[in-house]
Order: structure tokens, then C-alpha cells, then sequence
DNA sequence: GCCCGGTGATAGGAAAATCGTATCACCATG
DNA sequence: CATGGTGATACGATTTTCCTATCACCGGGC
């Protein structure tokens, strides 16, 4: 990747939302010339004309519109960097607020909440539905107490214990000829679209699925991605793919899917309840200890 | 913003996946000193330490980690567009960046994409789950082009076309004794108490629940407010409250909770399909007319 | 038709940023 | 003690980015 290309991008996007190179400039704290070098850079670069220029000013050509939305993308992310640098810098809760991935938010937590509610039924209990990389972070400010995410080791100061191992499904359509078989041999997934959760949403799931692939033979191509597991399954029903998910995911009867095991018995990285050992309180440790004795429970 | 620092950041993330600066300048195609240098004068720029050095390489700070995956995201989001832009100068496809509410996902979501698809197959669907307000934000600032969300009116420049009508149903744990019935009386929920979801998330929903118990003569008393319509099911299946919800989120089937339709008929705001009229194109309002056609045909 | 003003583009040079090679400082290990 | 591996420092070269000045084009008004 040429990384020089990712502050022009920036400076598309303020010439696109300013529709003016001269006011774009102003804004960017530069003058107008070198903002048009670097935007005519930036064209050459891609091979592709992103900008019409006009009397009234510049706009976006076809090509120009397509990138808007994920450049748009690259710049919330910048700006979401530097707000939470600003953040860590400055360094700083209550009741017991949890946080859960979807895989776990049916099969993992409400066993754990129905037995603390029996032990405590005055501690007003919060849930909210997080993936894992949010709930580490969440986790290290103090927005949330426990999370259940896909976790494999500590990372100080977040603290784990591992619940369960897991397993990846196929998820297909229903009316895919692979859903006639019992089990699916993971080879068989090689040339189809695969729906896919960015690795940042949840590494341990994507990088287990890579690993999977890769011992089969072939690098997983994603044909989509998308931003949640249920927006996966939406996917997978509207027939724009497969994908393999954790097994979790199909105690869920969402119609129009069908989830098949593998062949091979493909591990993943279970769900872990996880906390931030700087925070420990006696809450914690009793919900921590819940969980753990249910997944004994249930093997 | 000082966007020479976004390239840094990438720099930084390298340097944390390689656990190394000379493995991680090689990989970035350049020598380590210049690595060096740009790391610290990210660190200087922010005032915060990323990174501890040792013989054995290098691991990130405590701050590292908690910037660590907002970082990811920003690189993941330059590929993106690297990748885009790419696919743009091929000239092959165009892009349509759908988002949806959770109990549209399964539901509404899937013909529509199917029908669609039938009709131009060339076009890639990018689909995400978001909620209502956050649908409408999207729209505004041309992050997607159509939304599927629970609106009943126009907001210029945000235009609806109503899909359906919708009825609100009762979410219960499975052992509840009213789960033995076959319709609810809403008043049986007076004393009940009720997971919801906060007024911002889904304004139609909060309201038109509000009224049809201040109908049956009572306030409804949040217990407990979740962040998504997944957490709220897996509290009513924990036990923690019942919840009254749209029948769309009855497909999903999740164990432990039943659901059942209320005595009274109450209609609650459906589904509409939604677009930006300021940036209305082709795709848009093919995909309109075909979610329009599909809620003709389901009646 | 002519003039004017607004827009982005071009030109040339200066400043800043980024880079490379060479070397250093430190520390653990044998 | 010698060696090797790591990141840091030093210095100079190269590249990138920037600025001011000016140009080319075009539409609108008179």
C-alpha cells in the first residue's frame, strides 16, 4: 500500500464536502495550488478521475462518488484515532455493566445472569451488545465491568477465563445444494463468496477461519463484508454467499439459512468472560465464578 | 486534525504486529532508523508513550493497546478504499451500501437483495447493521444509499416509502406462566418489568410501545435498558423482564423466550425503505420500487 | 463584442519531511 | 570478556510538500 495516498484521500473528501478547491485549501490550513497537485496526484496514482472541475467549482465524478462513502470511512476512523489519543492522555462507573458478543448473547450470558440474579438479586445488571475488540476497549475505560467475547489469553490489564471451546458451522442458503449434506467438507467452501466479519470486529474468529482455509489448501476470498453477525446471516440469506460462523450463531432459526457442520472438526477461539484486573471488585469476581462453574456444568 | 500523523499511525500498528522495528520497516519497504524516528515523533505528537522497547523487540504501552484497535480499523479502512478504488479503475462494478435495523434483517432485507441481484448481478451490496437513528445519519452524509428502518414520515432530505405495517408482540422467558396463553392482554404487563430500548435508538418503537400501555391505563417501567434488540431478548431469556418487540424479531426463534401476540391489536410503525433525495441515483430507486413491489406482494 | 471576475491549473523555487547509510549504546548470553 | 541483536542517534541526500505569482478558460453583465 502507498501510504502517501491516505492523507490525499482526506483532501478529496474536504474538496468534495467544500464542492471548491480555494475553500477546501482554507479548510485544510494549505493554499490552493499544492491542494490541486496533490488531488491530481491522487487521480494519477489511481488512474481515475475523481474530480469534475467547473466555474462553480469542483464535484464528484461517478468514480468519485463510489470511493465517497468508504473514503468518508478513513476519515472518521482518523478522527476516531485522535480522539481516543486525546483520551488515553487525559486517563478515566457503576452497577455492573456487561458486555456480550451476538454468539454468546443467547447461549452464554443468560444462564450466568439467571444464577446471579439468584445470588443478587438487588445489583441492577446492564447489557450491551459489543463486539469483541469494542468490549476490550470498553473493558479498559471502565464502561463495562464484564465482557464475553472471543478471547484466548490475557492481555494486562484484562484479565480472562476461557468458557467454552467452540466450533465453526457453515452458514448457507437453505436452498444451496451444499445444504443437503449433513456435513461439509471445508474444501468445498474454496470458490464460493464468503461473508466475512472484518478481523477487527473479531480477530480470533477471522484469524481461526483463515487458519482453517489455509490447512485446506486455499485463502479464503471475502466477497463481503459486513459490520455484525447478524447482518452475516442477512447475507447468507439473501443467497450473496456463505460463511462460516461460530456455532453459536445457529441456536438462532433465522429462515431462509441453514447451518451444516464441517468435516473437520474445526476449532475456534471460545467465548471468555473477561475483566480488567485494575478493576476488580467483589461483583466481578462473582459473576466471573458463575461462569465459570456453568461452563463446568455444561462440559 | 494533523493528517501527517495518520500515516504514522499504520507505522505504529506494524510495529506492534511485528513485535519488532527492523521486521517491521522491511515490511513497510523502508530501513529502520526512519521507522524509529516517525514512531517517536507520533509518541511526542500525542504525549503518550506507545511502545516499550527491549532486546527482544518491541510491545505496546498500555496506552498502545487501548489506541490499538481504533488503529486497526483506520488501516483497514485505507485498504478498503485501496481495494475500492482499485475495483472503480476495472470499471466493473458499482457499489450500493445498504443499512438495516435488526428485526428488518431477516425479514425484509433478504427478497429484496435477492430480486435485486436477479436484476444486476454486477452490483456489489455492501450491507450494515445499524439502528434507526444512526440509519439516518448514514443517509445524511452518504455513508449508505438506502436504509431499512423504522420511520413513518419524510425528514428532508431524507425521503420513506412504507413498507409494511407492524404489530408489536410480547417477548417472554418460556417458563413464564403467561407463556401458557395464546394472546397477552397488555394490561397483564402492568407490573411486569420491561426490557427496552432507549428512546434515541428507535424513537417509533419507544413511542408507540409508551402508547399502547398508557391505552391499556399504565406507564411502562423500563427495568432495564439494552443497546440493541439482541440484548433484549437474551434478558427476557435470562429471565430479567419481558419486552414487548416487533413480530419481525419473532423469526429469529431464540431459545428461551416465546413470543405471543398481544390481545389487542397494536400497530406499531413499520418498516420503510429510506433514501437521501439529494443524492438519488439509479440504484437507489430500483432498490425502492423493488422493496415497494415485495411489500405489494406480501401485502 | 468586450471586460471582468472567479475558478482551477501551471511554473518555479523554498521549505519541510522522509529517507538511507553508518555508527553507537545498551544489554543478555555463552 | 566477546559477541550479537536491538533500537537510537547522526548526518547528509532525496523526495515531497508547500508557497507565491501567474496563466488559461469561461460565463455573465453591459
Amino acid at each position: 500500500m502507498d501510504r502517501n495516498l491516505i492523507k490525499r484521500f482526506t483532501h478529496f473528501l474536504a474538496v468534495v464536502e467544500e464542492g471548491h478547491f480555494g475553500r477546501a485549501a482554507a479548510r485544510l490550513g494549505m493554499s490552493q495550488p499544492p491542494l490541486t497537485a496533490q488531488i491530481q496526484m491522487l487521480e494519477r496514482a489511481l488512474g481515475v478521475k475523481l474530480l469534475e472541475r467547473t466555474r462553480q467549482g469542483a464535484r464528484p465524478t461517478w468514480e468519485g462518488e463510489v470511493l465517497l462513502p468508504a473514503v468518508r470511512r478513513l476519515e472518521e476512523s482518523a478522527l476516531a484515532v485522535e480522539a481516543l489519543a486525546r483520551e488515553v492522555k487525559l486517563g478515566r462507573r457503576e452497577l455492573v455493566n456487561i458486555g456480550c458478543i451476538t454468539s454468546a448473547m443467547l447461549k452464554t450470558l443468560p444462564p450466568v445472569i439467571r444464577a446471579y440474579r439468584k445470588q443478587r438479586p438487588e445489583t441492577v445488571i446492564a447489557v450491551r451488545e459489543l463486539d469483541t475488540s469494542d468490549a476490550i476497549e470498553a473493558l479498559r475505560r471502565g464502561e463495562i465491568d464484564i465482557a464475553f467475547a472471543r478471547l484466548e489469553r490475557d492481555r494486562f490489564p484484562i484479565r480472562i477465563a476461557p468458557l467454552a471451546t467452540d466450533r465453526l458451522v457453515v452458514a448457507l442458503p437453505d436452498s444451496d445444494p451444499l445444504a443437503a449434506e449433513d456435513q461439509i467438507d471445508i474444501a468445498a467452501l474454496q470458490d464460493r463468496p464468503l461473508v466475512m466479519l472484518p478481523r477487527a470486529i473479531s480477530p480470533a474468529y477471522f484469524d481461526g477461519m483463515v487458519a482453517a482455509c489455509r490447512v485446506a489448501g486455499f485463502a479464503p476470498v471475502p466477497a463481503r463484508e459486513v459490520n455484525s453477525a447478524m447482518a452475516q446471516l442477512a447475507l447468507v440469506a439473501s443467497g450473496l454467499g456463505v460463511a462460516l460462523v461460530s456455532s453459536g450463531m445457529a441456536m438462532l432459526a433465522p429462515p431462509g439459512v441453514a447451518f451444516r457442520p464441517l468435516l473437520q472438526r474445526v476449532e475456534a477461539v471460545g467465548v471468555a468472560v473477561a475483566w480488567n484486573s485494575e478493576r476488580e471488585n467483589p461483583i466481578c469476581r462473582e459473576i466471573v465464578q458463575i461462569a465459570r462453574d456453568i461452563a463446568v456444568e455444561q462440559g
